[in-house]
RNA sequence: GCGCCCGUAGCUCAAUUGGAUAGAGCAUCAGACUACGGAUCUGGAGGUUAGAGGUUCGAGUCCUCUCGGGCGCGCCA
């Protein structure tokens, strides 16, 4: 729809250039879908875009513009029957049904490529940064966020056709992960747990497995050998935990492989000290950021009395130049809004060593709150009460008897709010079997889409339609057949779909997933009202229902069969965008939905009416 | 105290990035419906976008201030 329209207001525009008018070769032509359905089908601003290359008012530009195109339209072949300039300058356009009917054909032309763009023609290597926690303990519910949304960037990003890689990076040195190694430590030989240690079960859980499998570490006194094996136990864990959410990573990079055994840290501190950013005071090293988007210099180097070391964030200097220095040109990192103070830091680092303003992006995400039985659940993570995703996956599946179901609704349920709200996780919608769960409801959609081509191939009842060759599933478009679909709601839901392309490229630029996910919903929901109006508004079920059959005893013969197709055909096109949203959210789309699931809580049991007459 | 984010319908949140009359889902009220897949569909009511000023053809969106909430302000990571 967009495309055919988009080729028909570059021929008005090559036509208003050669009668004088100064306009770009291949300007680019913005189209919305306006609110209210007097303005038309689509409408365009270019009016408002080209006027000042045009040297002349918006509107004067406009209806040169809608003359062209009401001139064309009169001539018959163009998908605009009517072109109306509006407001300051808009440009509303009436289509003719065969440009929504474009829809259906490039839909099912691309298929599950509709909604993908083809790679960028520049250099740009994008390198998203997510999850990065701490191999301290399992990933919990505070980390979810972050995980989900990250990996839904990355795919939005790359259907919208950036170059993206994805990295993990392990915080496997300094203190935390030593502390970690004490507490096991701690835990096995039935020592004090240290000062500020972990606690919670899992530590007992690697503690046993210490014991199990490398005693001779437990033996030994290297804190530091002890702490690393713990570490990279727990990193199998969090490995497991992101493969059952269904997120993977290009590439997991070792603080300490990257700083101690690389020699990368070495190398961008030697940068900064050339640079003169480095001042040493107080028997520490500084980082000059102060003045530089910060309110401080920051330590990267400790001084004797606090143990010597290296900072954080002087290994994470290193990891981000190093990221640059393999290539990439643009870093976006997705952390906690906890973090922000941190940002300016690393960014005054980067762009001090001449990085582009601008290559070093964060996403920050507010945060998660969890709910369950109406309550918020407040956790703290030295206390070890946090929840884990392995806990709330768990639950979500076994509450609903449907392998995966967690890992669906933990995904949708992050990716439905923009990144800077916070979200409230009610731990009791995600479990429910019903439409008031947004996973439900959406997934349940897509069964529902299915159902209606499984019931044309294998049901029983449309066995003799088949037998006698008046009912198929459109194996291609068919533009005879589309002329056929004429209902508004219909050419609303194709107008919808015709919008998916263009929103995956606006979710890329404004780091925004959520918006993919507000789509599913908004197709969900014109889907389900098209659905129910077909039979109680319309009466024109796409399928002949009982009801008919009973009426018409020869009903194979006198159903209109075409328009059935041509429905089946839509539906098709309409089903692959569906499909396609929900795969660009890492959900899956189910075919048919579990049937198993019990019908009524024992809860719900029928209680007798209070006021039953009597007799 | 300083910095960042937020404040939109009773609740949870959107708003095509500065565009036309601010929209959904729950909740509520009124109808229709007994099902081509499950309490579904249609419509109503509900708003000075926290408040005040400013920028311009045009502001929920940008700037300043006030109020309220969250987070951060370590030689932790």
């Amino acid at each position: 729809m967009r495309t055919v329209v988009r080729a028909a207001l570059g021929e008005a525009l090559s036509a208003l250039r050669s009668e004088g008018v100064a306009l770009p070769e291949n300007p680019e032509i913005g189209l919305e879908r306006p609110r209210l359905a007097e303005h038309g089908d689509l409408a365009t601003n270019v009016a408002m875009t080209l006027s000042k290359a045009a040297a002349m008012k918006p509107r004067d530009l406009a209806e040169k513009i809608v003359a062209a195109l009401n001139r064309r339209a009169a001539e018959g072949d163009s998908p605009i029957a009517a072109a109306e300039l509006a407001g300051p300058g808009f440009i509303n356009l009436k289509l003719r049904v065969g440009a929504f009917h474009a829809v259906i054909d490039e839909v099912l032309t691309k298929g599950a490529a509709f909604g993908q763009h083809p790679p960028r023609d520049t250099d740009a290597r994008v390198l998203v940064e997510f999850v990065s926690a701490n191999p301290t303990g399992p990933l919990h519910l505070g980390h979810a966020r972050g995980t989900v949304v990250g990996d839904a960037l990355v795919r939005v990003l790359r259907a919208a056709g950036h170059a993206v890689s994805t990295e993990y990076y392990i915080n496997d040195r300094g203190a935390q992960v030593l502390k970690l190694g004490l507490s096991v430590r701690a835990r096995a030989t039935g020592g004090a747990v240290p000062d500020g240690g972990y606690g919670g079960a899992y530590v007992t859980e690697v503690a046993e497995w210490m014991k199990q499998h490398h005693p001779e570490r437990l033996a030994s006194d290297d804190d530091l050998a002890l702490a690393r094996v713990a570490g990279e136990r727990i990193m199998e864990g969090v490995r497991e935990t992101l493969g059952k959410l269904g997120v993977s990573f290009d590439r997991f990079v070792s603080e300490r492989a990257l700083t101690e055994e690389e020699g990368k840290l070495e190398l961008a501190m030697a940068r900064l000290e050339a640079a003169g950013l480095i001042e040493s005071r107080d028997g520490a090293l500084f980082f000059k950021s102060k003045g530089k988007g910060d309110d401080k210099d920051r330590v990267l180097k400790k001084s004797a009395e606090h143990g010597g070391d290296w900072t954080y964030f002087a290994t994470d200097i290193a990891y981000h130049v190093d990221k640059h220095t393999r290539g990439f040109t643009h870093l976006i990192d997705v952390w906690g809004a906890d973090h922000h103070g941190y940002v300016p830091r690393v960014r005054g680092a980067l762009e001090s060593l001449g990085y582009p303003k601008g290559a070093f992006e964060v996403l920050l995400l507010q945060l998660v709150k969890l709910i369950k039985d109406g309550q918020e659940v407040k956790f703290s993570k030295r206390a070890g009460n946090f929840v884990t995703i392995e806990d709330v996956l768990e639950e979500i599946d076994e509450a609903t008897g449907v392998p995966g179901a967690g890992r669906d609704a933990l995904r949708l349920l992050m990716l439905i709010r923009s990144h800077d709200s916070s979200l409230e996780l009610d731990i009791d919608v995600a479990k429910k079997q019903s439409n008031d769960n947004p996973v439900f409801y959406a997934q349940m959609t897509h069964a529902r889409m299915c159902s209606i081509a499984r019931r044309v191939e294998e049901s029983a009842e449309m066995a003799e339609a088949r037998a006698r060759g008046v009912l198929s599933v459109p194996a291609r478009f068919d533009a005879a057949l589309a002329a056929r679909l004429t209902l508004p709601e219909e050419l609303d839901i194709l107008a919808l779909c015709d919008s998916f392309p263009g929103l995956v490229v606006e979710a890329a630029a404004s780091r925004a997933p959520h918006r993919v996910a507000f789509f599913v919903l908004e197709l969900a929901q014109a889907f389900a009202s098209y659905f129910t109006r077909m039979q109680k508004v319309h009466n024109e079920p796409i399928l002949p229902q009982k009801s008919y059959r009973d009426a018409h005893p020869d009903w194979v013969a006198t159903w209109d069969w075409e328009k059935t197709r041509a429905r089946l055909l839509w539906l098709s096109a309409v089903r692959q965008v569906y499909a396609n949203a929900l795969a660009l959210l890492g959900i899956s789309a189910p075919e048919r939905m579990h049937r198993d699931a019990p019908d009524e809580a024992p809860e719900a049991a029928p209680e007798l009416a209070p006021e039953a007459p009597q007799g």
